[in-house]
DNA sequence: CTAAACTTTCAGTAATTACTGAAAGTTTAG
DNA sequence: CTAAACTTTCAGTAATTACTGAAAGTTTAG
């Protein structure tokens, strides 16, 4: 492929991996750096990216700095050079794994806890609403901790273990 | 327990659960009507819930109708009553398989067809950069599968078959 | 120490998204 | 048919979120 066909691909694959991961609550900067990271071959600076994505110094500042704390990249230093460089982990499981445990603890954990209060709150209620109230959010709570836990589970396993397991299991 | 205390209780569930939504991608108001739907006995009209929630009644027709479009909440006629009313589907596993598809829909599908149409064009590159987006792109394209299979057969089971059984194998 | 090379912060603004409320549209009873 | 009872739409606006760019801060070489 000619070159300027692939970096138009590849502009592409950026720029609409861009706007899924909008879709699902990141925002559209990080997701199109994490996605930049990824199919890049070096570390790259923050000047680099900048350019490349077209953003100013203080969002790409943001952005690595949310990226890093989601564990989805990591600075990189080279001795003898002062900038930072950053490259982003390329191992697709690791990568979910490390999304899996994030969203846990960003939306799974306040959740339960709000369910848990609710649910504790209002029990052998003769009171229909009370009642269907305290069972409901009983059954949320139920649910969302059980799948907090397979996945969590399903997280710690290897990965080579447990994809063709699954796959087996439920033809 | 005492019925204030109790409406408190409640609101501050909806409230609350309104604010968890907003994280995953649905907006806070939508999150908030069908919290206050899945705890309600009875199918409310949109007067009730433009009181409840305080909104306006342009925002609770379309975040109501948008309910319907995910599958989540149905419309509810009573013979003699002009007036359209809304009901929340309780089930939790169900409510579960619903958001499922849903989102397999309007996330997985859109972002396999971009991985997949990436991958296809740059396999068998010499240059590291192309070989690199193109391995990376093909991982991604197969994990995202693979996970979006897995979960198409879970929500396709039986519920009380599936989970006891992936609790116990992912001890 | 100073100056250069870099990173971070943050006030102001732009862009996006959510919401209001009135007007238009639709359905049904009579 | 008309009028009442309802639902939907949509232009305008409010609220939120994302971004810029310059200034302030930090680190290191010399």
């Amino acid at each position: 492929m000619k070159d300027e066909d692939f970096q138009a691909l590849r502009n592409e694959f950026i720029a609409q991996w861009g706007t899924l991961g909008g879709g699902w609550g990141i925002n559209r900067t990080m997701a199109q750096i994490h996605a930049l990271l990824m199919v890049s071959v070096d570390p790259l600076d923050t000047n680099v990216i900048m350019t490349r994505l077209k953003i100013s110094r203080g969002n790409a500042n943001a952005n690595l700095r949310d990226l890093v704390g989601w564990g989805l990249i990591r600075r990189v230093t080279y001795p003898g050079d002062r900038k930072e460089y950053f490259e982003a982990e390329k191992d697709v499981w690791t990568i979910f794994c490390t999304i899996a445990r994030e969203r846990k603890r960003r939306e799974i954990d306040p959740a339960l806890n709000l369910l848990r209060e609710s649910s504790s709150q209002s029990f052998e209620e003769k009171d229909r609403e009370q009642q269907l109230f305290g069972e409901q959010t009983r059954a949320l709570a139920d649910f969302l901790s059980t799948a907090d836990q397979i996945m969590g589970r399903v997280a710690r396993s290897e990965k080579n273990k447990v994809i063709p397991f699954l796959l087996k299991r439920f033809k």
